[in-house]
DNA sequence: CGTTATTGTGTCCATAGGACGCAATTAGTG
DNA sequence: CACTAATTGCGTCCTATGGACACAATAACG
């Protein structure tokens, strides 16, 4: 297929596979790799060409071997995928802000970093699939974040997607800023200029975006926006608590 | 390639098909096929099996021909996709409300609706890629739904984009919902339950979810958000230049 | 030192997308 | 009313990918 999913089976497969802790070997010839050297590899190949390229054969041309001598290591490629993820995720950042506000925005700020270091980290994250270790870490550091955030713990969960969502989405645009990706939108303006009467309002969106320059700061007015309303929604509750009361 | 990507070449020569128009044809035997039908048929195996099980053979076969038979009406798997989805996006949903507010909130719900009706949407929007012409009429909606609101044309795009990414991450959420993926959530669960001590935000917040019963309003709850961010913004701006004039 | 699990890797297969070629078909044209 | 030429349906063939298997070489352990 041209890309994309995995079938449920693999899905778990993957998550078991993630989880289980190293087993101490007895017999046998000695591994000639390791996990992290295959991950690594697969990570720079996906760095360089995209997550398209990342193929078992060139995983093993590039760790100077075969195919078939990976699968030692790794069960089949929905198990690459994870555990290419979560080693590029790394550690969370921590942010000593003691403040939700701005310790939510550091978070988002580092998910953004890291995710735009290895922009096919989007496609993985989106991709259905239980987390591994260093996910939930990032998780568990954002739901740290908010620790003094009066909300439901649904509502926290729900927040953190919310903003994960927005990241993601940022990073999946500025990513497609290679030349290929410039055709495509190349190919939207001159859409939009010959059609510019069939989407009036898109069209000056876009003329008047230009005019701003490349405003920088989409992450910053997104979780600006984001943690505007969650503000509110606190102030709101408190106020009509302290009346009830 | 077990999915997702497409070449940037292909994912050009999709919008260029998307947007050109049936030209008149002279010669030749009569199709017996239409582009319409097969987008149909995709459609259908997509909403039935996923979008891995649409493939060229599958489509073919429920048309009752074969495989290369299609390619007499789509270029390529990438124009196939491209069909795909600005079929299944449908005609916008317009709403009346003159107040951008509920108006933004409609325009949202649409596409909450129409991404769960066709969840492989959300894969195929999110992918790179040109809008096709209902792709960018929803675009339009949603901007025509901030006519009145004070914002520069940037961050009405930008707004849009955020709306859109929460949107999708719901869709991919509750698409999630199949036997296969309750096994995903299942693992999940079962390592939280084990590593308690090292998650325990996550364990809490995900307990304390699963206490509130499944809370339907993610959608809701996400978009209030947002717009509250966008009213206080707007009063902010309000008040300021209104204290410099 | 033999037993036995484990490793590296070659061979073989199915499925995908897709290039090419060619016969059958039919809108215009003289 | 043929004749020309474009266009359709579709069989054949090729390449890449993930992956199952088989098997010999290797090394830990009793």
């Amino acid at each position: 297929m041209t890309e994309g999913e995995v079938d449920a089976a693999s899905r778990v497969a993957a998550a078991v596979f993630l989880w289980a802790q190293p087993s101490g070997r007895r017999p046998g010839p000695k591994p000639k790799y390791t996990l992290d050297g295959i991950a690594e590899a697969a990570i720079a190949i996906a760095d360089e060409s995209g997550l398209d390229e990342v193929t078992m054969q060139r995983v093993a041309e590039r760790l100077g071997t075969t195919k078939m001598a990976l699968y030692r290591y790794v069960p089949g490629r929905a198990e690459l995928d994870a555990v290419m993820l979560d080693t590029a995720l790394g550690a969370p950042v921590v942010a000593d802000e003691a403040h939700w506000r701005p310790a939510l925005m550091a978070w988002a700020t580092g998910v953004h970093d890291r995710a735009m270091t290895h922009p096919w980290i989007v496609e993985l994250v989106q991709r259905p699939h239980t987390p591994g270790p260093r996910e939930l870490a990032w998780f568990e550091a954002g739901l740290g974040a908010m620790v003094e955030l009066p909300l439901r713990g649904g509502e926290k969960l729900d927040l953190l997607t919310l903003l994960v969502g927005h990241v993601m989405s940022l990073v999946r645009q500025r990513d497609s800023s290679g030349a290929p990706e410039q055709q495509l939108a190349a190919n939207l303006a001159s859409i939009l200029a010959t059609r510019a009467e069939l989407y009036p309002w898109t069209a000056s969106a876009f003329a008047e975006a230009d005019d701003d320059g490349a405003r920088d700061d989409a992450l910053r007015f997104g979780v600006e926006r984001v943690l505007d309303g969650v503000a509110s929604l606190v102030a709101e509750r408190a106020a009509s608590s302290s009346s009830h009361s």
